[in-house]
DNA sequence: TGTACATCAGTGAACGCGCGTTCACTGATGTAC
DNA sequence: TGTACATCAGTGAACGCGCGTTCACTGATGTAC
């Protein structure tokens, strides 16, 4: 094999991200250590150099992976869920499932919004921007078939991910079964911002009718 | 005087928190180490013990002077703010003054709304959800005068903090003068999810009406 | 294919450091008479 | 008011520990001929 060392090495580095995803969902990144991290990780404290310079540059590699995730997340709800009265449960139901199913990721992600580094903070500011945009997308695309411009498919977007990622981040905290009111509640929260971002009261049926 | 002794450590106790809150706000509260906050607050590590049993005990009556500032603001808010057409945006910037000038209250509570013990997230959660509950009573005295009832002043007042912690966190890394964009955002936001909150479209006219 | 050399991920020992926690203590303040 | 004793916030030294970082090293993999 040609690529076998290398293979290796990306192999090890794999497992520190994984072990630092882990552990910090645990204690929060900012009380990791080296030491834990490539104990954890199966490998000697002195070989994490060989990697990353120092534990920032280990975190803001495992905030890259995060976003991955998020941009694969999304892009699989967009192709699953279709436009419709129930989109909206749809998506809230995968969110939601995802932030589950990648709670290691989510408490990253939130717990370092206010983190130590500058660099951090940026890095997180981000993904949530990157995130915003792609949802604004979304509800751009979604408003020439329900016929309700909105006003402004980025502002509505932006307080659709803010109220999402902070009950979401109360999810955490919940065993599953208890999730459903809090689906509900952010079903709820959503088409509350939608309603009130349409373009003016009586446009509705007016464009309804131009269209028939 | 009679109570000099206990007035000295009251005044000792105080330190501590100050030097907790100034500390935790330059590195996040689990950076933090009882050498580091005793030593700036003047006295020994070993003197620590006499007011606290350990850092999380510290972290938690940092919480219960957080929660008293919020609410002393929200009470002078209150009282200053008039109902009106500018109550919303003299609100807003009420709170983001309030949020610069308190910027080491802030952080803590925003940095460790997923800290590492339990104990401490709910703290946080119980100061939210106390925020939350009177932002709702505001809202359900102030949709009298404006003859718009709310759909669900508890929700609505729920969405309005999410979003304005959120932004209201984006600008603890902004100077001041470039505050002025998020404070209209934040407003465009509230004003927005208010608009999607009313009791059905057309009650704002009828009602009006009735009254004149 | 076989040999001689280069590369480099991971090792293991060592270092100095700041940490939390303990302990017997000190000395100013408070109290009882 | 004066004296003798109690209280207790804060001291300073000491401890063992896990930390980040360095260093010379090893030995498997890769490469050149």
């Amino acid at each position: 094999m040609a690529t076998t060392k290398k293979e290796q090495k990306t192999q090890t580095r794999h497992q520190l991200l994984q072990a630092g995803l882990r552990l910090s969902a645990e204690k929060g990144f900012s009380g990791l250590s080296i030491r834990e991290v490539t104990s954890s990780a199966g490998i000697t404290p002195a070989a994490f150099y060989k990697h990353f310079h120092d534990m920032e540059e280990l975190g803001l590699a495992m905030l890259d992976e995060v976003g991955l995730s998020l941009r694969r997340m999304l892009r699989d709800a967009r192709k699953r869920v279709e436009p419709g009265p129930d989109a909206i449960i749809v998506s809230v139901e995968a969110f939601l499932s995802f932030v589950h199913d990648n709670s290691n990721l989510f408490r990253l992600l939130l717990g370092e919004r206010q983190g130590a580094t500058s660099a951090f903070r940026k890095a997180i500011h981000n993904e949530m921007d990157r995130f915003v945009a792609e949802l604004a997308d979304d509800l751009e695309r979604l408003q020439n078939n329900i016929e309700r411009p909105l006003m402004n498919p980025a502002l509505a977007a932006e307080s659709i991910v803010a109220v999402s990622f902070t009950l979401g981040a109360e999810a955490l905290d919940l065993p599953k079964h208890k999730q459903s009111g809090l689906i509900e509640r952010i079903v709820y929260h959503i088409q509350t911002i939608l309603r009130g971002s349409v373009k003016k009261g009586q446009v509705r049926r007016k464009v309804k009718r131009k269209k028939n």
